[in-house]
DNA sequence: ATTTAAAAATAAACACCGTTTATTAATTTT
DNA sequence: AAAATTAATAAACGGTGTTTATTTTTAAAT
């Protein structure tokens, strides 16, 4: 016996092999340049064997959405000590700008493309499970600031859904590179950092006048 | 004479074809899913003729881009009706939002891809004549409101970013396919158009708040 | 220990892609 | 009518994701 278990753990263990060489490159080289040839090159394979592993590049990609998202939910876990749910809030949005400008390739995985979403629609999953646990801390922080006066009459569901779309358009531009291209950028010989950070203290200031 | 007058008359018509051909596909199939072959058999001529235009895909694309900040421009123009620029503001984002959902893979190329914007430094344009016509619309309405006394103590420039921050996130997050997934759009069975609209409403609501 | 059955890995191919080069077809000039 | 120029293309190169048939390795059964 025993045989099977350990054809079983160097199946997972081929599965994580492929995994780390994918999500290495995909920071190394970013989305779109990073070939199921070149995965098979790093793992010293061949092409085809990886088909054995996933049932197509959308799979692997989608493998990688998740470790995404656990590395996105780290970078929150220093917020609890935030015990103010705005400062919180304030504090997420920093947190969120952080993931996204040191991990930008991941960040393009996680939110700016739409295969991986494809993927999810493909599996008849329906479910978004991470995305749907990421927007919760967010939700959830909006509610807390609601039941201490804050923001009041707005829905929570379409304020935090408005404060993502804001958090995510800064950072879609930024590593789409847009921002670097706009007039006030190139006078003011602003690095990117620097326009989405006092972008987002002008957005801190909005949030402060909405919240009575 | 004349026959070298035709002859560039029959370089730019052949230009415009491959552009026109280009743009149609582009918005059928979305960017990434257009191939230079895709083009070539769609004017009927073998792929090699494309490069007797064009230097390469980047310059079908820079093209392109032009063609659609154009076409934003000319969705922004019924904007002059509205004299209050508070009212233009906010009209001016359903304008960019219909913009973004009906040319889907034209609000793609212009705003979510860095291939494009990455020709444009190629170029050493560095300038990016579009995006800086496009940004003072909305940077100009913004400094109208001010002028009126709305958003006080909020920098123009930095504020202006803001909005446009959000409603690009929300286009991106729409046509990226992420909003489908997000909890409350299942469980609500809220078409992605329905979300987007009712987080633009939100947005409203509290730039009200910001006016004094 | 040897043969047989099962599993894992791969080589080779298919149909695409952007792009380049050498060649052919059409047109203009001499 | 011949030469020179221009326009168009066929074919190839090196790349992509993926599939199929084949070979190699491993485990089980005799």
């Amino acid at each position: 016996m025993g045989v099977k278990e350990r054809k079983e753990r160097g199946k997972v263990e081929m599965r994580d092999k492929i995994l780390r060489s994918a999500h290495h490159l995909f920071l190394e080289k970013g989305f779109e340049q990073v070939s199921i040839r070149n995965i098979a090159e790093a793992i010293e394979y061949s092409p085809a064997t990886i088909y054995l592993y996933f049932k197509d590049k959308n799979e692997i990609v989608h493998a990688l959405h998740q470790d995404g998202f656990r590395l996105l939910v780290e970078h929150f876990q220093p917020l609890v000590r935030f015990t103010d749910p705005f400062e919180r809030l304030v504090e997420m949005g920093k947190a969120y700008i952080k993931f996204a400008t040191t991990n930008a390739g991941m960040y393009e995985l996680l939110f700016m493309r739409s295969e991986p979403m494809e993927h999810v629609t493909d599996c008849l999953d329906e479910e978004w499970k991470e995305g749907d646990r990421a927007f919760d801390v967010l939700l959830q922080t909006v509610k807390q600031c609601q039941t201490l006066g804050h923001f009041k009459g707005l829905d929570s569901q379409n304020f935090s859904m408005m404060i993502w779309s804001f958090i995510h358009g800064l950072c879609a531009l930024g590593i789409s590179k847009h921002i670097i291209h706009v007039k006030e950028a190139r006078d003011n010989r602003l690095a990117v950092d620097a326009v989405m950070h006092t972008t987002y203290q002008t957005f801190h200031t909005a949030l402060e006048r909405l919240k009575s």
